[in-house]
RNA sequence: GGCCCGUUCGUCUAGGGGUUAGGACGUUAGAUUUUCAUUCUAGAAACAGGGGUUCGAUUCCCCUACGGGCUACCA
């Protein structure tokens, strides 16, 4: 038995330091972004600041069945929104370019050939329809060194009759031919070493009948031709790495092959299997980064951005999801986290998304950033709700006040709301059932004595307030909250004397008039 | 089924041959807030099981179990 060895760490190491960092992120545009997907990019991102290194976005567009029209554009805006910027992709190419595969596709068919040539590789004229036959009639079937003979293929048909099918232009593809009885390994820079024996691993397609090659090829030609250094994708491409390996020996690129790192996988919340679509609708969360909309089925797929996450606490939340600095310190901007970044402290194991914990993210994110940082999105989310701010200034102050009782975004319509427009509706049941006439008497008493005063000072009215409770024969406690539904409408907010003072005196006398009405 | 990867509180994780196994989310109780939220304090809560190795294993090794991934002319 043949042992093909990649570089360990410790040798692969030392070409690391003379080589430059160059990282690729390589979705591919079948919809929308989901919450694995931009952890990878972020991941790669930070390792490639960490490292004064470049951040590639390649588009892998080599399925022409299940490419969407929209969903580049829409992986952009996510990686904008985030905050993380390619140096190179096909709207902003480098010198690698172009960076989408569907327009690099006259380059992989050399590659192949070249192949096929040195027997590495084969034609394959068989029909999808031979081949489901087989995997449904035969047990494990593989198209592999079991069965390749048996198949029709450029390696188990004669010569002259190979001929004729390709000159008849017979749509086939080409296969890597896997070797017989080797152990093909590699040091993974999450999980170490990881080998594979090659009598299990099938002679995946390279070439497709269309031409098109497929992500094995392409990502091994790309990787190389874009001289990537470090390779970053989700575990569940671990099982085809022996494939990759092979293609890198066999294209004679060994010593140019990047590291490895497999990460761990952002699994369900409550069970079985890896986080999906399906999940977000079934139990209430999103699992894009941002709203999409399929044209085709009308479907809107909602995302975190539109829920009212802050891309800072998005990224945080992420990227402390399988990672984390080695201290207790859970909150950094993304700055912070690529200067911190150590591919050492991601963990192995798969990591169920805790949509409470998310949450909670933002909420520290809202009362981490300044006012003035939340300006625009407050303003947005009230002026969906028809809420008009006039005063930019007036707008800032009520921010700052109430910003520490919000989780999402839209949560500052519900805390703000009363700060733009008079109550439309009171909590009565926490005031009708202990209204007394003494108390329409005191908040009579009270209009007349907010209207004698200039401006209203907040602790100065807590002081005349109480007073004036006392004269009355009131306990300040029974008035208090009165005071506050009048202003507010409900039970919640910021100390009612702040909220008045906010307010200021005419709405504030406007707002008790109003509520004398509805209380009786 | 086959192959590969993984396994510390419910969840995310720290730790690592001798620790009261630490933190965070959530949860429970209390304090503060004459509202609600914040904040603060305290509590409950974990090393999958079995064999080794060792004076000693949660930590190292093996096996089992469980979980996950892959097994397409999809990525």
């Amino acid at each position: 038995m043949r042992h093909l060895n990649f570089p360990t760490k410790k040798l692969s190491l030392r070409t690391m330091s003379d080589k430059k960092v160059r990282v690729r992120f390589a979705p591919s545009p079948t919809g929308g972004l989901h919450l694995g997907g931009v952890r990878t990019a972020l991941f790669n991102y930070l390792f490639a600041k960490k490292n004064k290194g470049d951040f590639i976005l390649r588009v892998e567009d080599t399925d022409q069945n299940r490419y969407v029209e929209g969903a580049e554009a829409y992986i952009i805006d996510c990686l904008n929104w985030c905050g993380i910027i390619p140096d190179e992709s096909p709207v902003t190419p480098g010198q690698y370019a172009p960076y989408r595969q569907s327009e690099r596709k006259s380059i992989y068919r050399e590659y192949a050939e070249r192949l096929v040539m040195q027997g590495h590789a084969y034609y394959a004229f068989d029909t999808a329809e031979e081949l489901d036959k087989n995997r449904k009639e035969i047990p494990n079937f593989q198209y592999g060194q079991v069965y390749r003979d048996g198949l029709r293929n450029s390696l188990s048909l004669p010569q002259h009759e190979v001929d004729q099918l390709l000159a008849d232009h017979t749509p086939h593809v080409i296969r890597i031919k896997i070797p017989a009885d080797q152990t093909v390994s590699f040091t993974d820079m999450i999980r170490g070493r990881v080998s594979f024996e090659t009598n299990q691993v099938d002679d995946k397609v390279l070439l497709k009948a269309d031409g098109m090659p497929t992500y094995h090829l392409a990502v091994v030609v790309d990787d190389y031709l874009m001289k990537i250094s470090h390779a970053f994708r989700g575990e569940e491409w671990l099982p085809s790495a022996p494939v990759h390996l092979l293609l890198w020996d066999y294209l004679g690129w060994k010593a140019n092959m990047p590291q490895w790192a497999h990460l761990p996988l952002i699994l369900k919340p409550d069970g079985h299997g890896k986080l999906s679509k399906r999940d977000g609708a079934r139990l209430g969360f999103p699992v894009y980064a941002m709203n999409w909309f399929d044209a085709k089925t009308g479907e809107l797929t909602p995302g975190f951005r539109e829920l009212g996450f802050l891309p800072e606490a998005f990224v945080n939340l992420l990227a402390t999801l399988g990672w984390n600095d080695g201290s207790d310190r859970e909150i950094f901007n993304i700055d912070e986290l690529a200067d911190k970044f150590s591919i050492e402290r991601i963990s192995k194991a798969g990591a169920k998304f805790d949509f409470e914990k998310a949450k909670w993210f933002n909420a520290e994110w809202i009362k981490k950033v300044k006012g003035e940082r939340l300006k625009v999105e407050v303003r947005k989310v009230l002026a969906d709700k028809g809420v008009i701010i006039k005063d930019d200034a007036y707008l800032l102050t009520v921010i700052e006040l109430i910003k520490d009782r919000c989780t999402l975004l839209p949560d500052f319509y519900q805390q703000s709301a009363y700060f733009f427009q008079t109550p439309a509706e009171y909590d009565l049941n926490a005031v009708k059932p202990k209204w007394t006439d003494e108390k329409t008497d005191f908040f009579n008493s009270l209009a007349v004595m907010l209207n004698s005063v200039e401006t209203l000072v907040a602790a100065d009215l807590e002081t005349s307030f109480k007073a004036l409770a006392e004269e009355k024969g009131l306990k300040t406690g029974d008035v208090m909250l009165p005071f506050r539904i009048m202003l507010v409408g409900g039970k919640f907010g910021p100390h009612v004397f702040d909220i008045a003072a906010l307010l200021g005196k005419d709405e504030t006398i406007n707002r008790v008039e109003k509520a004398l009405v509805a209380f009786k």
